[in-house]
DNA sequence: AAGCGCGCGTAGAACGGTTTACGTAGAACG
DNA sequence: CGTTCTACGTAAACCGTTCTACGCGCGCTT
């Protein structure tokens, strides 16, 4: 048997050890920038991996260590505000090894602890969790196995985990204020489908905490009206047509995102009403269709950017050993436009 | 030094193994479903994986063989074509073991490079690229170290890799005889800004090519204008009221992509235009918002779900070993709504 | 009956990092 | 000058899979 020639080799910890003649741990600890290199043998070992092209294999690295690898949990691609999330999450990862890879669980629950098994299968250091459809039970239990951070979820009860929210209450709360200063009376708000497991933690509960609240404080207890309806263009429309066409159909309607606003805004056109003349639309995200002269919505910004900026920074945190839980809180900020205001 | 209490261990393939009274190559076995395994054996290994809530560690296998996870690199998340996309390829992986795992470039070609790196790193079996920024002989040299298929990069001069792309050229056609059906004469082409490696590999410059020999076609060859502008509101908005206020505007103005399409209607509401009096406005990809009754845009569908089953398809077969390219290719549809029709 | 191929299963060597346990040299100290 | 630290490096074990090479027994051919 003739040898095989040598097929070019995988430049690996070892050849690099090699060429920067030094122990492999000792590369290793460059890598990691770890406790116990000289300046000196750092720069030998840097010169070395930087000639080689030198990258380390994350699988291996998985075996023992960290994959510098964040996990992030999306329930869809459609609404644009996860886009802005993700945006401060890069900002925040900018200069650090980390790399955030994207799961979609298209707003199932089933899908989405797949993908989380996915990811700590995949070893991956930590996972941010967007809108998270799980209930805090499930939650715990994932934040045992690795470190998570909950962007959308409100801490109710000191759970384990961080949370990263605007002030939801607040935001419905100004959404209904602007609205009465404006001369509207019969503010609904229109919000998600319930699922299995809704509770207080979830956004469009708190939003509904607020208007209900807000509408109570303008003395409009009787006008209160909330309806829920699924994510699909059909079931949106559906829901809104059959609120205005309803005997005292409102002259406002508070959609939980702006997603939904801009459907209600279409049924509305369809049926011929004038916004904000027969009907004022609120959205919420302040998403960037917002602005669009067609749309021309009043919405209510919570910046998506500031949400991920420090969903990451707290779930860096974590990976580097925290282990009390912190909870971040965004204050929220109504952008007016032309759907609530008759005159603009 | 006292015994530290048996901690709950991971159940790794050797307690499978044990539990099933079986080597741990067997157990490996039916894992990947390979050859040599009989029926009971699988019965009982099967049983015993189910029982102890087995997971198999993907560092670990990507150490020596699959990590089963597909990337999907796209370019932005705020264009809800690529959600299309990714259902699609949903689709496909539906009931195989591959998941997939998302990379968002930001439409920078730098970033582009530092994902797919990325990707390769962590061992992922393929990649999907969609609307890839990389000039022709970086995606070779991509492609020769992880399979890949591009979808949105047009084929020229027999690349390695596969590709899936929908008939640009046939689309741009369809929306100038559209147009031209409905009496307009003066139409533009806003396309994408210029990038460093401009070439016929693009979309945008294959939708050009379509729209020019459309345009001579229809014997309007000396109204034929092109604009290029960029991603964002601003620019696109910018390009818009440059074309609208220019001494002879266009009457009709298509738009490489809804996204963009949706930013020149607003202006065209904000300078007072009636569309499609004044103006026609034609999007591609026929995403969601074209529908809403305040946008009734006018689109070319290209029916992103398919593209993104088919290049799941495509890459598995890569990774199963095809080496021959394949190319697959969607005819487009042209969905006429009120921007293009003053009747409706 | 020896030989052969086939179907099923096994043992053990990779894979490429991280981490632990342990040298070793030189400085500081009494 | 011997001892003790401290700072830096090193060798080797280890992580959980896949994969190669091989063994065994059975039935079929010659």
């Amino acid at each position: 048997m003739v040898a095989i020639p040598t097929q070019k080799q995988r430049v690996t910890i070892r050849t690099v050890a090699e060429d920067a003649g030094v122990s492999v741990a000792a590369v290793s600890k460059v890598l990691r920038d770890a406790y116990g290199v000289s300046d000196a043998l750092r720069g030998r070992v840097q010169a070395s991996i930087a000639k080689l092209g030198y990258r380390p294999h994350a699988a291996a690295r998985g075996m023992r260590g960290q994959t510098y690898t964040l996990g992030l949990l999306m329930p869809d691609l459609h609404n644009p505000f996860f886009a802005d999330i993700l945006e401060g999450v890069n900002t925040a990862l900018q200069r650090s090894q980390y790399q955030p890879l994207l799961g979609v669980s298209d707003s199932a629950a089933g899908t989405e602890l797949a993908l989380i098994d996915a990811m700590a299968d995949r070893q991956m250091d930590g996972i941010i969790l967007i809108g998270s459809r799980l209930p805090i039970n499930e939650l715990e239990r994932v934040a045992s196995r690795i470190p998570i951070v909950v962007i959308a979820h409100h801490p109710i009860g000191e759970p384990d985990f961080d949370t990263v929210n605007n002030d939801d209450r607040l935001g419905a709360t100004l959404v209904v204020q602007h609205l009465v200063a404006a001369g509207f009376k019969h503010v609904a708000y229109l919000s998600q489908e319930l699922g299995a497991h809704n509770s207080d933690t979830m956004v469009t509960t708190q939003r509904e905490i607020g208007y209900r609240a807000a509408m109570h404080e303008a003395g409009l207890s009787r006008n209160i009206q909330v309806v829920h309806a699924g994510q699909t263009s059909r079931e949106a429309q559906n829901a809104a047509r059959q609120m205005l066409e309803a005997r005292h159909p409102p002259d406002a309607i508070f959609c939980w995102t702006d997603f939904i606003a801009l459907e209600v805004l279409s049924v509305a056109r369809d049926m011929g009403l004038d916004v904000p003349g027969d009907l004022a639309i609120v959205g919420y995200d302040n998403t960037w269709y917002c602005d669009l002269a067609q749309n021309a919505l009043t919405s209510i910004d919570q910046s998506g950017q500031v949400l991920g900026l420090q969903a990451a920074r707290l779930l860096i945190e974590r990976i580097k050993g925290r282990t009390q839980a912190e909870h971040y809180v965004v204050t929220p900020r109504l952008v007016a436009r032309r759907s609530t205001q008759p005159g603009s």
